[in-house]
Order: C-alpha cells, then sequence, then structure tokens
DNA sequence: TATGAATGAGGCTTCATTCAT
DNA sequence: AATGAATGAAGCCTCATTCAT
C-alpha cells in the first residue's frame, strides 16, 4: 500500500524527529501539538514514531534535553585573550550572542517558558545547570579581570548578573516577535558592549 | 439540582470568567486549559461562559487585553521631583518594579510569551502598544533629565532601553520560577539602582 | 435593561410565530431549527416564545396543522361554469395551479416530505386529509363531466390521478430549486391544459 | 476490549459506510442523525470513521453523489427494438420504474428533497446532471420515434417533460408514505402506458 | 407576557495510542 | 521499522428548556 519509507539508522531518524518536534511545539505549544505534525515534518508516519519514542511526553523531555547546554564560558581564556576592558567586554559579548544567533535555542527557551508550569523539574534543572552556572561563569570572569587589573570595584562584581540582562532583554524580545530582523542585533550588541564597560 | 442559578450582570460575570481565565491558562497554557475549568472557577456551567464569549480563543484575546496595558511613566513628574541622578534613578526603578508585584501581570506576560507563536498579531500589538510605549518614555525623561542637569551624555541617552533590562531580566526569571521568593527582589532593585547610576 | 418589546394580542402573536417557524423550519428542517432562530424572526426572545408554545415539537405540529388543508375543489360549481372542454380544462388548471403561487404551501410540503419520517401520523394525515380527497374530488368531477358530455371515456376516467402528476411534478421541482422563476409555470400550465384534453 | 479490531481497505469500508449513512439519514435527517448512529450500524467507531470522511457534511454529500446518477436511456435502442407507439410506450414506463424499485434511490431522494435547502448546490447539480439530462432523452426519443412514424403530433413533442410526469408523481408519493405496498404501482405504470400512448 | 442569563445533556470533532499487516 | 486504520477518551460548542427579574 503507501509508499514504503527509507528505512534509516536509528541515532538519524531520532535526530530528524526531534528537529521536527522542536519546529512543532515550538509554533503550538506542548498540547497543541499533534504526534501527527511531528511524524509529517520528520518524514515518516505516526506509527513510525512510536517505533523511536513511546510517547508524546518523551519526545519533549529529549528535546528539551538536547537544546538546553548552551555552551559554557571560558572564563580564563577570555580574560587571557583580553588587553583592555573594551576588549574583554567585546569578546564576552561575542560569546553571549552566539546563541542568539541559533533560532533551535530560542525556540526551546520559549517552549521551557511556555510549558515550565507542566514541567517545573525541568524549569528548575535549566535554573541550576544553566542559569546558575552562566552567572558563576561570569563571577568568575570578573575575579579574574580584577586580579589582571582590567577591571575596577564596579556594581558588576557585586551583582554579575546585571551584564546579561541585555542579552535576556534581546531573547525576550526575540522570543515574542519570532527572532526576524526586529531586533536590531548589531545596535544591541554595541550598547551591551558599552553599558558592560561602564559597569566594570 | 446542582449548584443555585446565580444571576449577575454581565459586566460582573466577565470579569470573574477572566480572573478565572488567567489563572486557568496560567496552569496549563492555552490548548491545555479546559472550558469547563475555566467555568467551575467562574462560578458558572460550561454553557453559561458561552453567553459571555463566543469561543476559547475571545476568552484568551479578551484576558490579554486587559492585562497588557501597565501604566504609563510620567516623566515630567519624574524628573521635577528628583533631586539627584540617584534619587531619579530610585524614583524610575521604583516604577518600573511596581508591576512585578503583580502576579496577574507576570502570568498574562508568560500567557503570552508562551502563545506568541499562536496569537502573532497580539505580540505585535503588545510589543507596539507597550514596549514601544516604555522605551519612548523612557528616551524622554533621558532628554528632560538632560537638560535639568541630572545626567550627562551617557550610553542610556542613544540606548534608553537598557535601562529597561535589568527589570525584563527580572521578569524573566519570575516567569520561569514562579515569582516566588527566589528571585531575591530587594537586591535586585539595589543592583539596578546602581546601574543606572552608572549608565546615566 | 434589553429593549421591553411591544405586547401584543395572543392570536396576532402566534400568527408571527408560525410565520417565522415555516421560514425557518423550511430552510433547515425540524432539528436544524434552533428556537432562538424562530424567535429572533418572529420579534421577540426566545423565552417569549415560551409563554405560547411549551416546545419545540408543538410549535411543529401547530405549524403543519396550520398549512396542509388547501382549498378543496368544488366540481359542480366548476363543471356547471364550463362550456367545453377545454375550458374546463383551464378552469381545473387554474385551481390546481394556484396553490403553487403560495410559497408557504411549497415550504410546508417541503417540510412534510423532510419529516415525514419522523411525524409519520402527519404524513398519514395529510395523505387522507389532502391527497386522497383532492383525487375523490377530481374523481367526482370527471362523473360530472362526463355526464354533461363534456368528455368522453379516457384513461382519466380510470385513473383520475394522472390529471394531478403534472402539478405534483412542478410542486417537486418547486420543492428542490425553491420555487424560482427556473420553474416557467406558465408554459408548464398550458402543457398541463393540453395534457388533460388529450386525457378527456 | 471492545470488538473486534476489523481492519478493512477503505474501498470496502466507504462503501459500508455509505450504506449506513443511507439509513440513518433517511430515517432522522441529516440534523438528527447522530455520527454514532452511522458509526454504530457501519461496524466501527466514531473515531474510524473520521479516516475516512473528515465531516459530516462530507459522508452526506459523498452519499448523494453515489446514488443520484441513474442510468441514461438509450433512445435509440428503445425506439428501434418498437414496433407499436404502445410497444415503445411500455417499454419506456419500463425503463422509468425500473428506478422506483430501488429504495436506496427513494431514500436518497426524500433526501435532496428534505435537504435541498440546506445544500442547495447538490439540489442545483441533480436539477442539471440528471433532470434536465432525462427530459433531453426524452426530447430525443420522441424525435427518433417521429421520424419512425410511432408518434404523431402531439403535446409531447412540445413538453417532453409530461410523459415524465406521472414516474415522478409516483416517487413523490412513495417518499411520502415510504415506498410501501400502498403506491399499487402495477395500476400506475398501466396508466402511465395509456397516458403516454394518449399523448403521442 | 417578556427578557436573557444560566443549565446540562448531547453532538461533532480531535488526537494519543494501539495493532494488524 | 514502518504504515495507517481503528479505538476511545476528551474537549469545544450548541441548544432546548428553565427561571429570576
Amino acid at each position: 500500500m503507501g509508499t514504503q519509507r527509507q528505512r534509516l539508522p536509528p541515532t538519524v531518524r531520532v535526530g530528524q524527529i526531534l528537529d521536527a518536534a522542536l519546529q512543532e511545539f515550538s509554533i503550538a505549544g506542548y498540547a497543541g501539538t499533534r504526534m501527527d505534525d511531528i511524524a509529517l515534518r520528520a518524514g515518516l508516519s505516526k506509527g513510525g514514531l512510536y517505533a523511536h519514542f513511546s510517547s508524546k511526553e518523551q519526545v519533549f523531555e529529549a528535546l528539551l534535553a538536547r537544546h538546553l547546554c548552551p555552551p559554557r564560558l571560558d572564563a580564563h581564556a577570555l580574560v587571557a585573550g583580553s588587553s583592555t576592558p573594551r576588549h574583554l567586554a567585546e569578546r564576552l559579548v561575542n560569546h553571549l550572542y552566539a546563541s542568539l544567533a541559533n533560532p533551535a535555542m530560542i525556540a526551546t527557551m520559549r517552549l521551557l517558558l511556555a510549558e515550565s508550569g507542566r514541567v517545573p523539574h525541568l524549569a528548575r534543572r535549566w535554573r541550576q545547570d544553566t542559569a546558575d552556572a552562566h552567572q558563576n561563569d561570569i563571577a568568575q570572569l570578573l575575579r579574574l579581570a580584577r586580579e589582571r587589573g582590567l577591571c575596577g570595584d564596579g556594581v558588576a562584581l557585586r551583582h554579575p548578573w546585571l551584564l546579561l540582562s541585555p542579552v535576556v532583554h534581546a531573547i525576550f524580545m526575540a522570543i515574542l516577535v519570532g527572532a526576524d530582523e526586529r531586533i536590531n542585533l548589531p545596535e544591541r550588541r554595541e550598547a551591551h558592549v558599552a553599558l558592560i564597560c561602564a559597569l566594570l
């Protein structure tokens, strides 16, 4: 009967499925997405999906797990390679906005926000594994920079998360309007560098 | 049978329904909320709901419309009543965090983020009616402060939205963890004041 | 609150309601018509309707009862006033098509067909009170015409209902296409007269 | 649980469903029939129905489409094979009443009449594809019969539809009383033959 | 009599999941 | 591993009927 689709190695199939799931979930949310939608976009049938994941919930959790571990900051390398405060600020900003260029990250973030009520354990895990870790990285970076004389005793030392606020702000807007051109990323990055310099 | 038949004026009922809808939608998102849930919490029957709203979608839109218009900033009054830059910063921060004390606003904001993919027109309207308006208010505030000698030629003049970033950051975290104590609002406000002072 | 509508004498109201009911029922059938539709068209509220009829079923039966008694044929007068077979045929045709000019009759007929499964007792009553009666009238007419020498021993004498077939055919088409101009009534009447003449 | 899971090829299932739908719709009309009824009679679940038809409306339309194309008349064969006018009339009547023996056709016709207000496009299509076509067939038949000397210049030549009226009349009554014995089909056929002979 | 909010049963449709093939 | 028909539990919405005003 129906066209016999390709039989692919499991790893490849799972990747395709999670890609499809991310797109569908982030358009319509968890409850609003149908297994058919995911299957269709992944290029197999609903039944085929269940050969790889035993439930919708499992697809969802596998999905968040894959995307919620952005690259950690290498504070030592960053400080060591920076000659001036402004240079350090620029390199830090480069790192922070790298993830904004990744639509998958924005989509996952929106999903996490949308479904945090339904899967609080995932939200908590993200906060601990990612948000707190990032903040600690920044704090360590500032200590190293202070030791090297790259900064003074500004507010940032006491409240390192302030340095993250503009990028969180940008992510917030990207989630809301769809990460399109209306965010004016270059301007935001420039302003962010200036803010960091002012706070160091 | 059943509960007493409470006959209320439409205005009152609509208020009750939107209150109930906010709570339910916040817990489970749009697709995850049932009209029965809303009706039950609002104290009438599912059928009764439809005497006031013709669809679930309409309830949702009315809900967002009600909460997404936070009070505008009175730039003149704020500048006029401030003697020092720090004083101005404190008063501005007071204003900005006022909405954070309103759980309904946080809940509505989370809903808007979560469902922005489904109702892009509402997201766009919010951006124009609220986000852009706020930014313009800040810009005007800075011009006035500059005239009065309350600030210099800092980054803020060119990128007024930087002054908003920490509060957006706070809202973001509040959405994610549920606006509970883990946000440490007093500390965030103090840091925010310091940031503004540094940027003025 | 809502505009207080006029309080009319019951007889008038009932008439308005049945007029409205006929229109609505014949558009959508019994189950497809809502009490609201009838009330709206009758110019009062759903609640007001229930002041005059205690159920939808009762409205329906009152409606059919009102329209399913078309005027009987006066065979004596018809024959007495006719000088030639053609003249008689013309007068008979005039009588038969009089009801076709009444949209209410077409609508009621359609209703009866549509709902005959649901209210077989009404269908049976119509057959006896109306269809059979008409046939008998025609039979009597033919006997009288035969006595007066206005017709011979044609088929019609043995099968009087044949004289009705063309008008039933026309009603059938009118029900199906909505009694509009596409029926070409004048042509049908002329043909009908010719048919009767041929059969007498 | 429940019934055995019967997995059938779509074509078979669709046939079963339409058979079931015809019975149910005929009993209660469109609005009065529930998808559960159709599913139950077709031997699958309500949900299973939706694997083959995407809505109740679609079931209804497919149903009418299936039964509203009665066999066309082969005018040439009919005329060629007839030796006398009466013989021709008898063969024509045989053809016309063939469909009356098919209860499915009567039921479908009743449905079309009952719901013509709701689906005017189907009524129009039936008129064009079936009614008009039949009339043209009769007209052609008469022309051929005229050429062969099987008939004269009667009314029928100018109004061929007159020859159809008695069968439409019979269908009408069959719809109204349920196609049972009360129609007296043999008598009607005989009368019809006589009528045709009189009009040729 | 009349209004219209309210009820509650019921219908249409959707969709996660199962399973014969 | 894959397909897609089938199931069954919900969910949205409708509407005849009731009743406080």
